[in-house]
DNA sequence: GTACCGATGTCACTTGGCGACATCACCGTA
DNA sequence: TACGGTGATGTCGCCAAGTGACATCGGTAC
């Protein structure tokens, strides 16, 4: 049997993966995704909390990568989150679109992947907010800040991500922190 | 057996709140639920989606609120749903703290049950977003001003929730959205 | 009465996920 | 070299979430 497989975790990301686009998420089962990873079911479950989680182990970088950056910048808080998620753009997804795409092609798939996607937004959010606060910010400013520029992120992604797009996602981030700031201030009545 | 029980869908609801309640989300089987509505479990399936939905009732008729009055307010998109949310609060929030702190306490406890409010708050953004675009407002502005008004919402409903407070929803989510408005304004340098 | 229909119950099955225990490889040490 | 320990893995059995197929009952129209 497979004794000590060598990166028993990448492999069976990198299983899944395959699994998932092939047959998709829901008719791919983690007994199938630990088999193509020569392994057995319950080590799948000793590495990943779950079977989604298999799709997620990149969102752990991102986060460090954001609080260090957050922590680092000296600037008005969402300024702040903005350039970090530009930092991130380019140091984690600049030459990744291809990846990115086909992985976001599966989350798009289902809804139980959708429901985690959000979930790890907002547990990046909280992490950033931290970071926040832990540089003085108060806690409304931090949380605002951090959810707003999540929410630029979460937009600006995905304009990169669809079909028709080439712009550079950290362009595309600093595009969208200028429309938010427009909309947000806006005070005249104008509906359209 | 039970053949024909009135308003079979409102009696899960109540069961499965009471039971989240005495035992936890976890703890409490859907078959457990059902037994206390004088049910099947099959026919628990047969109203709700899973186990999960069966808190998520009132979501349904807070975007239709939303969408309604969206769609007859005549002021800048963001404006706009903000303006819906606070109509919201009254109408549908206002008299229902201790309901919806008990609700609340019971989807904390549960990662499950805070996915699938995640999940809820994006479906609530795309309906409102497109009462928006309905409207004549462009896409781009239509996302980010719903996504900014749910974060508004958002914030100003955990303040409402949390414990020590006792202001009106309709303040609190006024007062989130003037914080908001001022964060991003923020002018600061652009790093990076 | 009968024929139909919609809401429910019954049964069987697949899969996610987990606890308990058995193994095996490897490592340091006497 | 033999030994015992440790950590990663496999095996087994279980419960609970969901689902499809089929049976059943109440009522209703004809």
């Amino acid at each position: 049997m497979a004794r000590w497989q060598p990166d028993a975790r990448g492999r069976l990301e990198a299983a899944a993966f395959e699994l998932f686009r092939e047959r998709g998420f829901e008719q791919t089962t983690v007994a199938d995704i630990a088999a193509r990873a020569g392994l057995d079911k319950r080590t799948f479950y000793r590495l990943f909390g779950d079977k989604r989680e298999a799709l997620f182990s990149g969102s752990g970088r991102l986060e460090e990568l954001l609080v260090k950056t957050v922590a680092e910048t000296d600037a008005t808080a969402f300024e702040a989150v903005v350039a970090a998620f530009r930092r991130a753009a380019e140091d984690i997804f600049a030459d990744r679109l291809e990846l990115v795409r086909m992985r976001q092609s599966i989350i798009a798939s289902s809804p139980e992947l959708q429901e985690r996607e959000l979930r790890k937004g907002t547990a990046l959010g909280a992490a950033v907010s931290a970071a926040l606060r832990a540089k003085g910010c108060d806690e409304t400013t931090a949380t605002l800040a951090t959810e707003s520029g999540v929410t630029v992120f979460r937009v600006a992604y995905a304009r990169w991500v669809a079909p028709d797009s080439d712009a550079a996602l950290t362009d595309l981030i600093a595009e969208v922190a200028a429309e938010l700031r427009a909309i947000t201030s806006a005070r005249g009545k104008l509906p359209t």
